[in-house]
RNA sequence: GGUGGGGUUCCCGAGUGGCCAAAGGGAUCAGACUGUAAAUCUGACGCGCAAGCUUCGGUGGUUCGAAUCCACCCCUCACCA
């Protein structure tokens, strides 16, 4: 751990995007152990790559003698957050928040350290929310927000401003919702800090506001940037969509690729947000690519350090293990039991049908879910980008899949390799 | 409740009777060049190997022919009440 406090790392490593008097924040969390907060709302059954920044961020506060407290939004959830979002959303059952929530809570604690005595929080705030009466909620808590002041917010405004679009009293009310959450944990475990992306700003003042309203105690914000590319496309998506910090959603061999492939102008930044490597040891990393000239290796250390802190050290191995033997080049290396292994590291894989006569190369690919359509292998095929045990197919062998897939040309019997373009890989044994 | 504006292929957004599977842009995929990077260039981009098939909020109609016209309905926005 390095010598210099929290705040001045965080900043090093461009993570803070804002924050309430900076000052009198250095000094709150010097003065000692901070109980702070954030919250994750349950969107889906599992979280994704744009919660790993905040998810780190209450790591790195615990790293450094602090309380955090991980809140599953599972009252919030049922509501929606307008921040910044165009449109209004469509609102998901209660049954399947509830279920959300219930994933979010198990995938949160293998991140952060909830043993012992002043170990992390995990909270829910549907328990203080469900039981609130309109009345009480009204009176108690609605009195206490100005609806000039909640119109006039940047994360709503275009909501409001722009034709087209409007917001409902529900999504509006979301902002009182989260004011709430922090006013209660403050209430029940002294929190006094809460953290989340810059789009919360707003929300996060209103829980300031509210704590010092109905608590009389003065309370801290700190928000991290929004993670985004030097090309402009949206961060942590792929043709698949999200990359899900759930194994069973996005592989770790799938993420562990997904890093690899970071453009060079984004590693950097990226292995500041990402991992855990002092701030001095990745502008070495910098300097040390930059001198060497040819292929920087800032992406292998941040596939290898993003897949260890979430996937463990064992799925890294697999990763790797699996990347190596597609991406050397030379496939006769591998034996049988390697094969075996792809399989079992995680390698996309599927079996051939029995019958292979009236099938062609596309709807089987399509199929295995190597292409999304048969447009895509054929186009791939075209250009012959398909290789099976690295023979290249042409388009007039698209119905030929019988004598491509044939016992005599399967590694040790019962193995192809199938590649299209450079980068999918998918395993067909027999 | 009234008036006016909208709902188009993943997204944005043109199209207002045939020339429309539907301009343009973005995203995405593949190829060349590379370093599983960027930039650039090329191609693909509703589904299908193909013949062909299915789309333009919904339903019904007019027409030889509709995303485009008509009726009703649903959703949505703004203003007014």
């Amino acid at each position: 751990m390095s010598k210099r406090n929290l705040i001045e790392d965080l900043k090093a490593r461009d993570l803070i995007a804002q924050t309430t008097s900076e000052e009198e924040l250095v000094e709150h969390l010097e003065s000692g152990s901070v109980t702070l907060y954030c919250g994750f709302d349950p969107t889906a059954d599992s979280l994704h790559l744009g919660h790993l920044v905040p998810l780190l961020m209450l790591k790195r506060f615990q790293d450094y003698g602090h309380r955090p407290i991980a809140l599953v939004g599972g009252a919030t959830g049922l509501i929606g957050d307008p921040s910044f979002k165009a449109q209004e959303r469509q609102l998901n059952s209660a049954e399947v928040v509830q279920n959300w929530s219930e994933r979010l809570k198990a995938q949160i604690s293998q991140f952060i350290d909830f043993g012992g005595e002043d170990g992390a929080i995990l909270a829910n705030n549907f328990d203080w929310t469900s039981n609130v009466d309109v009345l009480s909620f009204l009176r108690d808590i609605g009195k206490h927000f100005s609806v000039n002041k909640m119109i006039s917010k940047e994360s709503v405004k275009q909501r409001i401003d722009r034709d087209g679009e409007g917001i409902s009293f529900t999504e509006f009310t979301y902002q009182i919702l989260q004011s709430y959450d922090y006013q209660k944990l403050n209430e029940l475990y002294g929190c006094s800090l809460q953290i989340g992306g810059s789009d919360q700003w707003g929300n996060i003042t209103g829980g300031i506001e509210l704590v010092r309203r109905m608590n009389s105690k003065s309370v801290h914000a700190l928000t991290l940037p929004l993670i985004t590319k030097s090309d402009g496309t949206k961060f942590g998506k792929t043709e698949g969509g999200a990359v899900w910090l759930d194994p069973k959603k996005t592989s770790p061999y799938a993420f562990y690729q997904f890093w690899l492939q970071t453009p060079d102008a984004d590693v950097y930044r990226f292995l500041k947000f990402f991992t855990f490597l002092d701030v001095e040891r990745i502008d070495e990393i910098e300097a040390e690519d930059k001198a060497r000239e040819g292929r920087p290796e800032a992406q292998r250390i941040l596939a290898e350090e993003a897949t260890r802190l979430v996937h463990g050290e064992q799925a890294l191995e697999a990763a790797r293990r699996i990347t190596e033997a597609l991406f050397s080049g030379d496939h006769s290396a591998l034996d049988e039991n390697d094969y075996s292994q792809l399989q079992l590291d995680g390698l996309p894989s599927s079996q051939l049908p029995e019958s292979l006569s009236e099938l062609s190369l596309t709807s089987l690919l399509v199929e295995a879910g190597v292409a999304s359509n048969g447009k895509q292998v054929k186009d791939a095929l075209q250009r012959s980008a398909v290789m099976i045990n690295d023979q290249s197919c042409s388009m007039d062998q698209n119905m030929e899949a019988e004598a491509l897939f044939g016992k005599e040309s399967a590694r040790f019997g019962r193995f192809f390799l199938v590649k299209l373009g450079k980068k999918k890989h998918h395993l067909f044994f027999v």
